[in-house]
DNA sequence: TATTGTTATACTCTATAACTATA
DNA sequence: TATAGTTATAGAGTATAACAATA
């Protein structure tokens, strides 16, 4: 379901939202990697963590990070390594080639942003950006029925 | 993956657009429908027409819109008949039950929409419609590879 | 031969629970 | 007994191609 069936905000804000989440996957994919590793490799940028506090970080189940941390160990972009504190532990770490593919990934996000976002000026920008902030505010709530 | 890897603007609109759909989701979901059958009868609301050109609306694959009509016919919420003037076609019209349900799902999207939005003022509203309309422009060209 | 709707198949994504090794 | 990571399984969603009826 692409087309929009009625002309409320909202779901004219869910089908923008979907269409830029496209847009920025594909620029994730840039270098050659699946959008939700280059996630992981954003999420690894500012430091190592445990497996666990990545999966937390990301909001995704242990057991999904699992095959994404496999890929990107087979392509030398990340590795694990046990917790000499508490082996059942594995330290998650970017590698060098890890932080170069993430370098082309950002330019490829920043690139898709101005392709997105071009045709609005610098204050439009800070203004779509501070209504977006102000918009959902608990959304879990219907999800699982609370 | 469902929280900010970074503070783009990108993202943010990608996952707040996520959580907007998810909760209009959990609203068209209100009647026992599922979501994509409640937008099937949005479409169908204005007036009939074929399945094909249903499909074509709602840019879904011809093949997909048979589950969801056969479940909207076995509901009595929509019906096919045969268009007399090429008997290849079906003529597919929303029910009186349908558009009854289809009311509830509009009040519940209506609710939706008071909470995500009940933030801002009306005119912010209206700005924030004029500024996710020029965003987005050609969407398309990064997913195929044109 | 082309078109409309349908069926069948396969592939991705996700959610869940069971399993291991360590604590 | 509880926790970190792993594996296995099943379900939903989607994309594709083959098919029957009609033009």
């Amino acid at each position: 379901m692409a087309a929009l069936p009625s002309d409320r905000l909202g779901f004219l804000l869910s089908f923008r939202g979907e269409l830029t989440g496209a847009r920025i996957r594909a620029a994730l994919g840039v270098a050659g990697l699946h959008p939700r590793n280059a996630m992981t490799l954003m999420q690894l940028a500012p430091g190592a963590m445990s497996q666990r506090d990545l999966a937390a970080a990301m909001e995704v189940d242990p057991s999904q990070l699992v095959a994404i941390l496999n890929e990107l160990e087979a392509d030398g972009l990340a590795e694990r390594r046990r917790d000499p504190a508490d082996r059942r532990r594995h330290i998650v770490k970017i590698t060098e080639a890890g932080a170069a593919a993430l370098g082309r990934v950002d330019a490829a996000v920043g690139e898709a942003e101005r392709e997105l976002f071009g045709g609005l000026t610098e204050a439009e920008q800070t203004l779509l950006r501070g209504l977006l902030d102000r918009v959902v505010v608990n959304p879990a709530d219907h999800e699982c029925g609370e």
